[in-house]
DNA sequence: TAGTGGTCTAGACCACGGT
DNA sequence: CCGTGGTCTAGACCACTAC
């Protein structure tokens, strides 16, 4: 009885087999799909979905009549890769260290929010519950994150959760998993108690990112803003055409 | 003899129901995938590329046991979308023109460039030619592009092409296709002579998008460095989570 | 329990690239 | 011509949601 696979385990045997350099031959070229299939005992579905999953990640890339190659993207400093989960997730699963040096919460009325979810309008009674984040990566300044979370949806948020990760809190305590967010990527200039944690003058800029995270379900739970240092935070993306 | 459906025509044709709002019901559910195979009659592989390219853009969201539901986001004004074509291509698309103002050429070594490739070095005498562009969108300054080709891939750029779509002549004229591309956007001050463009002071920041784009074959043709004005440019993106 | 989307198999044909 | 990836079919079982 040999291992079954899943796309799920292929796709990471695959991408370990990448890394150790045992699949490709020295033109970076992968073995034919048919005898990745024969390979893993898998069916051509199974297995080009997790080829499938590689490529619109940009680790390979495809050409039809001649095989599969490894694409080599350089892993910038700092870079926040979207197609991975959360944007500050996937710093700390480098081995950087991102930490909450301070957090407030307050409620707030919708009347009193300065910026708001790009498809959706709430009465100005609206309550949400405000959370302002200061973090740092590796001890240095990096995001100020502004969110308003639907309190008929997330309930009080303890103060532990406020200095780890929201996304885990939301998940683990609450319940509720995030299915998708809608992102909107910006440069705005600092006002002065942001640009005071950065260690910038008033008006310099930031690169920001406005979130709609909606539950699984298609709930808008939160809306937010991060605010990221704009001398270290670049935000990778890869884009393959003729889809 | 019925007409037959491809995945492109058939996510076309469900994407244009949506639209006309004749697919979903009042709360946004559309029909099931079964109804829709037996309705479109088509395979449920088929069926769910299409439904897949919807979701994976935010059109639509599907819940297992559920159904499948439409997600309305707001098309935020001058928004890009990562997930379409070409970044400045699908503005025009949306009734925008987009004009070059005023473009340069001319061959540098990359010794003289002061920005490189993410995953690639060149020799300092390695030629490049630079193509710079000044353009508007509706008449108002909006980006200054500024691109290093590879002579030996592209050959001559002809100064009519400087003034239209570079990627739309590379594929016409000399029959290129760019297959993928890696995007790094940062938040950059303007140097005086792109800050004069935008009527903005030296110093005033900019979005900016480095492109690094590949021929389909995975050789870089080109790396270019868009800025632009931080008032008008906001980058969209759907993300979507527990793939 | 019935109906939904999620996963997976086995097999076929097509379009393209290199020989 | 053969081998490659791209598309598509028919069918099955699983996981989850609602009732």
């Amino acid at each position: 009885m040999q291992k079954q696979w899943d796309i799920d385990s292929l796709t990471a045997d695959i991408v370990k087999r990448i890394k150790k350099q045992t699949l490709a031959d020295k033109n970076g070229k992968l073995p034919s799909e048919r005898k990745l299939m024969a390979y893993y005992n898998v069916s051509r579905y199974a297995l080009r979905q997790a080829l499938g999953k590689l490529s619109k990640n940009g680790y390979i890339y495809q050409i039809q009549g001649r095989g599969s190659y490894i694409h080599e993207h350089h892993d910038q400093t700092n870079s926040i890769n979207q197609s991975d989960l959360g944007f500050t997730e996937d710093l700390a699963r480098e081995g950087k260290s991102i930490q909450t040096v301070s957090a407030f919460q307050r409620i707030v009325p919708f009347s009193e929010i300065d910026f708001s979810p790009g498809n959706q309008q709430f009465s100005d009674d609206q309550l949400f519950v405000e959370i302002e984040r200061f973090r740092t990566l590796e001890n240095k300044p990096y995001l100020v994150e502004h969110s308003y979370y639907l309190p008929e949806i997330v309930g009080e948020i303890s103060e532990e959760a406020m200095y780890g990760s929201m996304f885990d809190y939301l998940s683990k305590e609450k319940g509720l998993t995030v299915g998708f967010i809608d992102k909107f990527i910006r440069c705005e200039l600092l006002t002065e108690s942001y640009a005071t944690f950065f260690h910038l003058e008033t008006n310099m800029p930031s690169l920001t990112v406005r979130d709609d995270s909606y539950l699984r379900e298609g709930e808008l739970v939160a809306f937010s803003k991060v605010y990221y240092d704009y001398r270290d935070a670049t935000l990778f993306m890869h884009k393959k055409l003729l889809e």
